[in-house]
DNA sequence: AATATTTTTTAGATTAACCTAAAAATTTAA
DNA sequence: TTAAATTTTTAGGTTAATCTAAAAAATATT
């Protein structure tokens, strides 16, 4: 059955949004990380079931079908290789990467894809640290925490971060912040939550809570 | 001004029909190339217009604005670029790339095409011996005669094709054609028009008028 | 339990791109 | 130079995706 760019990018925001919890997602919620109005999801939403991409019934929010879930990740998976592409081999930073690949994610030929993950040696992960489900789907767990929720004095590794927005990624570039970096936590100050941390044992510096959140590491 | 998918076709269309001739062209010849309907090239036409990357007359036929002819040369060098790297990296066939080039020269990111430009160390040609136009919309102009064109008893080789279809790509593969192939000429046959060549010095074989209209090669 | 607030859906329009059928203009042929 | 054939445009619809405003359902508060 014939799929458009809208639908697919549905079928991802559902798919993300439902990373995060075990419940059913709200009209609200993918009206939001649309960027559209709660009246046009529910059209969207109707359109999606009449095709068996999601289960939805009026008023209960949705959820993905077993293969809306597939054509979600497959989507995943080209976004995720073409961002590796554009890092490794065209150049490009790690904040340059992802409105190219919204678009990118979209073109369909599964042969280009697989060509591109052998291309770029079956890589597990992202320039984002975010995983890449292979060719049938699989996407690998990878354990990590956020650095926010890692207690004093501990050290730990930079592998992955929450949110791929340019304005976030400059700002960690600015900081000297990137994949694999090491963080030693000096401390944690109750009144606003941010950490002082030394990156890659240079002189130690002031994180918010609000970018702690965002940056996930492995102990 | 923002451009669709659908506009950007139809200036590279206008573009490729405006090749072949210095007449305006027809609404029926876009119609044709679009493979839409004479009503619907009208509409679109008048919106172009309006857009002002067209000249447009009713009952007068179009040509591309300089605005218009520059918006076509980009999306064929997207074009062209993207099937070359599909052949050199990718390791695509000469026969497989139309289609996905088709998808891949709507990507928009000027910086992508310079980078995927340099990446391919500043290509003359694609695949098809089809010139690429450079970051500044000149095309390398390559003097090229159809096969059907020469002389009985010369020698020319093969510089290019006239038509990226996968059929025909694909007889000219099963008739050991391909880009570079030294051609000799032993006969051409009053009756048909076809030719009997060597084709790499090899036995001659026969080759239709039709085929040899769409190989072009250079003496 | 009744009322207020919030969320979600329905109703009715709009826009881009397309269609068929009919009318108008142009070109060709008698 | 009229008539016939062809090409092109207009008229009137359709479909996908969106919107605003209003109605309905669900949830929260008194
Ligand atoms: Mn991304
Ligand atoms: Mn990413
Ligand atoms: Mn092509
Ligand atoms: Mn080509």
């Amino acid at each position: 059955m014939a799929i458009s760019f809208t639908e697919e990018n549905y079928l991802k925001v559902i798919h993300r949004l439902s990373e995060a919890t075990q419940e059913d997602i709200s009209t609200n919620a993918v009206a939001e990380q649309m960027q559209t109005k709660a009246a046009s999801v529910t059209d969207m939403l109707r359109k999606l079931a009449d095709k068996g991409w999601v289960n939805y019934q009026k008023y209960q929010g949705v959820r993905l079908s077993p293969t809306g879930e597939k054509i979600a990740l497959s989507i995943v998976r080209k976004h995720r290789l073409w961002e590796l592409f554009l890092v490794e081999k065209m150049g490009f930073n790690w904040d340059e990467v992802h409105d190219i690949a919204e678009q990118l994610e979209h073109i369909e030929s599964d042969e280009l894809v697989n060509k591109l993950d052998e291309y770029l040696g079956f890589p597990k992960t992202d320039p984002h640290g975010d995983p890449i489900p292979n060719k049938d789907g699989i996407l690998p767990e990878l354990a990590y925490s956020q650095l926010s929720e890692i207690k004093a004095n501990k050290t730990c590794k930079l592998m992955g971060v929450a949110q791929d927005s340019t304005v976030f990624l400059q700002l960690l570039t600015k900081l000297n912040l990137s994949l694999g970096a090491k963080l030693d936590i000096q401390e944690i100050n109750e009144f606003d939550r941010s950490i002082f941390v030394s990156i890659n044992d240079a002189a130690p510096i002031f994180i918010s809570h609000e970018v702690a959140k965002n940056i996930l590491v492995k102990s």
